[in-house]
DNA sequence: GTGCACATACCGACTGGTCGGTCCGTTCGC
DNA sequence: GCGAACGGACCGACCAGTCGGTATGTGCAC
């Protein structure tokens, strides 16, 4: 990629070849599977040959691997900012619970693929990712505890509990969630970290 | 099928032919996702051949469609029990969501066959399997709806939020579940009740 | 009680088609 | 003129489903 087609990239993000590839192979595995997705299909609608593609990619499995990694990259990110203000723990919490269901349906494709492809991925690369969706709850799990130990929330259920309950709900949220409904990305989004933090509030 | 083959499956789940097809392919289903395995494994780990798999199943697809079947009749009939109970709501939905955190991870492959390969079914069989988990939200959503309209329950959440969120949860179980884990399933049903029940608490 | 008609329960070689990946060729910017 | 960015024909592997066959009952006529 030269300098140009770079600083070109970061404005259009479909005007280069691979940044093209990523999106139209993220639109079909999210649409019929990675594995009902044939190379030939992904490369035509990118309008490119499987040439191109092999040029850019080591192979199928690596394009889903790309999208993973640009998915996880930009949710630790903003969990990151969030987490370090200075807010009242409970805002801070409300925020990135908030954000998360907001970006996971701006992104539905991706989360799509991620829940329903991942297992496709060789053993190697599955780890990998695994280990890096381990370091986001960790550290999103690092705010539930830090409220337990302050009293502010609920001290009688593990916080891995926690986490696994509302990413559950979180990571489902592809498998029904329309475009056509009638609630908004941030409304679901409020009602989720209404319900999460209703969940956490201490036994009166 | 003879009177003598037919006594003995109920008792014995895989000594029938095609009872044992469904069992070993739904492991396998679970383990490498559908498209990964063949038919060819299914029937030499049934230990027969592909004719008599033909012989029970109209196709692939049609093994597939028999274990969504299975589960979902048994989880209906599970909450239609407890639905129809005289003991308070708040108890009914207790009950209700513990057992199906319950037979959810009692029967892991099958659920992690359900939302794994889901969309590998034909168009038309998927239609009915989500018709059918549809009646059973519907149901589900009644006692939460029930309990709003007496005051028991806030009311200021769509039960459908509710519902989605909570179930969201339960069908994310297959993903991080593993039976080493320190928690039984029973504890983590019951956990996965409190979170429910609590963050449908009115608020104080 | 025995032979016949028919059905059920399988077996396994084979086919038509698909798909991931390779590899050699070509174009073009610098 | 050289390397990066592609094009596209091709290969070997695999796979769902088919189909003609066999073997083991099961009911029934006589």
């Amino acid at each position: 990629m030269t300098r140009a087609t770079a600083r070109k990239a970061e404005a259009e993000p479909d005007a280069t070849v691979p940044r093209r590839l990523l999106s139209v192979a993220t639109k079909l595995f999210a649409k019929k599977g990675f594995d009902r997705t044939s190379v030939q299909e992904i490369v035509e609608a990118a309008g490119v040959t499987k040439g191109a593609m092999y040029h850019y990619f080591d192979s199928k499995d690596d394009l889903l691997y790309e999208i993973y990694g640009r998915v996880l990259r930009a949710q630790t990110e903003q969990l990151e900012k969030v987490a370090v203000t200075e807010a009242p723990l409970r805002e801070r919490l409300r925020t990135a619970s908030t954000d998360v269901v907001v970006s996971t349906i701006a992104n539905l494709d991706d989360n799509k693929v991620f829940w329903q492809s991942m297992h496709q991925l060789s053993q190697d690369k599955q780890r990998t990712v695994r280990a890096e969706r381990r370091k986001y709850h960790e550290r999103f799990r690092g705010l539930i505890e830090e409220g337990q130990r302050s009293g502010e929330f609920r001290a009688d259920k593990p916080a891995d509990i926690i986490i696994d309950f509302f990413f559950g709900s979180v990571h489902h949220l592809g498998s029904w969630y329309r475009r056509s409904g009638s609630l908004s990305a941030r409304e679901i989004g409020e009602h989720y970290a209404d319900l999460l933090l209703a969940s956490l509030r201490p036994e009166s």
